[in-house]
DNA sequence: GTCTATACTTAGATAGAC
DNA sequence: GTCTATCTAAGTATAGAC
């Protein structure tokens, strides 16, 4: 990718992520680029363009994680997905957090992250679930999203930490 | 309160919930009470005032919570902690979601819910924590929120669900 | 308490020169 | 590839009539 396109997008990651997408104006990004807005026309055709760019591969990467879930033990698929938050992490919040942004989604890509997560949480709550499994696989799932974040928040995710959530969301999961 | 504003709290409440924030303007809320924006300002003198004024309540609840967290049983505070996100549920995405208004906040409330939950987390960890033991307190910090989220999304709380959420937190909790 | 009209600002986006 | 200049739309907010 050309040099100046990686640039936008690692800016744009940057302040998508401290101020939101919606709360991010095309001035914003540029201005840290010391380029005019009308210069990032000539690289992203719109603002929602750079979202696209930056949301692609993680979009496809929880796609495919997504897919692989019902042939995975919960385990395995507890350990995929927080390898998966880890790599995301700086973008997961845009998505998440505004409402704009599952919009566009919704228009731009195949699957939307809601059903994504709905097929993790089917395969964490396995066959048949019953009230009480649907709430522990919720809960597994809150617990790797959130204290991957917790932790890449204020240092790396060493592998002890990776152990330590890893067991805490089998507990959960185990009644 | 008057019955108008009362009116619009409900209306905003509902459109900072399904759009966000700063996705909603005082002409989205004005439409739906069938009157102009300009009416709005009679009753609320800005749009950040609505804000406050929906915040207040569960904020100063929130706050209440994280004061009494200390001297707290684990058990007692993840107790509390299920009814005030049960209770505060609407509103919850919206402090969480949007950095606008965590910026807003940080200028109109004394203590930021920021600051708020680490206090939780905190007594939740016990004094002097190791990485784990802060973990920990992430992951039934995360289970209590995301699950009783996701119970009342799609129906209410009943004692069965509260129960198994709590049991589930304190399965992580304890190592 | 609500309206019309409007001021002011910011944002996304385009045209055309360089 | 980037600039200047500009358009259009939308948003917050106010003034003053009713």
């Amino acid at each position: 990718m050309a040099d100046t396109k990686q640039r936008i997008q690692d800016v744009a990651r940057e302040l998508f992520a401290r101020q939101g997408y919606t709360g991010t104006s095309m001035a914003d990004i540029a201005g840290r680029l010391s380029i005019t807005p009308a210069a990032l026309y000539y690289h992203y055709k719109s603002k929602a363009d750079v979202l696209d760019a930056l949301l692609a591969e993680p979009l496809a990467a929880y796609a495919e994680l997504a897919e692989r879930a019902s042939v995975l033990t919960p385990a395995e698929l507890l350990a995929a997905f927080v390898d998966f938050t880890a790599r995301a992490n700086a973008v997961i919040p845009v998505v998440t957090g505004d409402p704009a942004v599952r919009d566009l989604l919704d228009e731009r890509f195949p699957r939307s992250p809601k059903e994504m997560m709905d097929a993790v949480i089917a395969a964490l709550a396995g066959p048949d679930p019953d009230r009480p499994a649907l709430i522990r696989a919720h809960a597994a799932f809150a617990v790797v999203k959130e204290a991957t974040a917790a932790v890449l928040a204020e240092r790396g995710l060493e592998s002890a930490d990776r152990k330590e959530i890893l067991a805490a969301a089998r507990r959960v999961l185990d009644a």
